[in-house]
DNA sequence: CACTGTATATCGTAT
DNA sequence: ATACGATGTACAGTG
């Protein structure tokens, strides 16, 4: 992901807080290792953060700002935080954290493309990340910090992740009949007037299908995508030629089935990460025959 | 390996401050300056990383971890990453989080309800993170720690926010004429066989209206939702009784629009924030005559 | 628990 | 840049 950094000399921004609680001996650490990859402030003078957090910006470290804070955002929304601790994480690429003690999504945030800067204000240490287009604005007020520190980041792993709605598509290209006996795919994204289709094919009567791929359960709006593009395709064949849609997940609400039904549209289970027909809960209000063969009520 | 430092700065977490988990009552904000809010380890020996981390569990601190690290998710899905510098937040709700120095989202996470736990394995260190419903499980091995911190979060704030769906409808409920004039709201959140709809009334003909709300821009999915709550009330109310559908959002795409005019249903364009047509970008390809009768080309 | 829909969604890809 | 759909979406509200 990105480069590792080759220098080690930082000593101008860790000149020692005025207040001594806390105090972290920084020309120790810093000799502690040739490679500096973690440079902390405990109890910072807001000027001292100051300093940290620009010299960390200008390095393109990740930064955590940890105390008590106020957060005011303008944007796409507006949003007010009164004062509170937060773990402020600023990240290289622009992006910024607010977290709270509770939640996986931050109280506060703004996306990567955003430029960071920090100021002193009314005396109160002020952390802003401002982009335009859209134009937005986020800051982070700290009367008080605790712990300021900058981490040298070097990583160059890219996530491998099994069971996406890409490894079902695999599944059904390498063995069709999974989908159905005869059903035989034809292209992938295919263009139509409502999109690109997920697998376009014929059935084993030459019927063309659409194919629409979920990874998990669906509900009514799944059903609804898929109209859309059975739709397109009707209009794109004339009415004489029919088209059959088929929704692919591991499961299916009642609602959507109610809809599938309706429209006379499809469903098929099956499983993102096995490309088989899930293990069924006999107990759970969704038995659907999946060996039997599809209903032709249209 | 290497054990230098093994005791860093814990002198305050030895005297325990007794400051039952965050909970921290508002009166004696005073005298937080003198009680420990951060307490943080630099290049700890795994054992010393590992008592801070399960101290930190029982106290209900927030927790990062920064250093190399590899991790491993298996549950919806499952996924690997390979060695690399990355920051890690556990927080006393049960959620983990996961940061590279890029994107807003984690790389790797867990939702909150979850058991963290960690260990030593092999010479690393593992913080696990696990839940049931769905049965999920998180390790994140380190093969050095840099850091790690517990922080005493103390947040009372709830956020406040301007510009949601739900502004959208108030404005519409304070003063239905800026959907159209005549427009009678009768209900919100009416229930249909397709779900609940934002706002049901009736125009100055007295014919019934479905109304969507959607606090940004409309694509084909917004024309869908509000299609199947349309044929929801009328499948209700029978063949014989005209209903109309109106989505209401500060624009809507080419496509969505000709969905939209296909199914004989309206768009009207409301800025969330002020519940005012919102400026027109004349050069914008999507220009609707704000000030004109709506279009009944039905 | 499951179901439904919102989100400052974020993110990737194609146009 | 916008459009469109996937996401291990997360999250809130309801039944």
């Amino acid at each position: 992901m990105r480069d590792q950094r080759t220098e080690t000399h930082r000593d101008n921004e860790l000149s020692p807080p005025d207040h001594d609680a806390g105090l972290i001996p920084a020309d120790h650490e810093s000799r502690c290792n040739t490679w500096m990859t973690v440079n902390t402030l405990h109890r910072p003078t807001h000027r001292d953060a100051l300093v940290h957090l620009e010299s960390a910006f200008e390095r393109g470290d990740m930064v955590t700002v940890f105390g008590r804070c106020t957060v005011d955002y303008d944007g796409r929304a507006t949003s007010e935080l009164g004062p509170g601790d937060r773990l402020v994480v600023l990240k290289p690429d622009g992006s910024i954290l607010v977290h709270t003690d509770e939640k996986r999504t931050p109280v506060n945030w703004q996306p990567p493309g955003c430029t960071h800067s920090a100021g002193v204000r009314d005396g109160r240490l002020r952390v802003r990340s401002t982009r335009s287009s859209p134009d937005e604005r986020l800051d982070v007020f700290f009367e008080r910090v605790e712990q300021c520190s900058a981490y040298a980041v070097n990583d160059r792993s890219d996530l491998e992740l099994v069971g996406s709605e890409e490894d079902l598509r695999q599944h059904i290209l390498s063995d069709p009949s999974i989908l159905e006996a005869g059903f035989e795919p034809l292209e992938t994204e295919r263009q139509s007037d409502a999109g690109a289709l997920d697998i376009f094919g014929e059935d084993a009567e030459g019927v063309p299908v659409v194919v629409e791929l979920k990874r998990r359960r669906v509900g009514p709006s799944a059903a609804s995508q898929l109209r859309r593009y059975v739709d397109a395709v009707r209009r794109e064949f004339g009415d004489n030629e029919p088209v059959r849609g088929v929704l692919v997940a591991p499961s299916v609400t009642d609602r959507a089935t109610d809809l599938l039904d309706r429209e006379g549209l499809e469903f098929v289970a099956l499983d993102p990460e096995t490309g088989e027909p899930p293990v069924e809960d006999e107990e759970r209000g969704n038995e659907q025959e999946t060996k039997g063969e599809r209903a032709d009520d249209e």
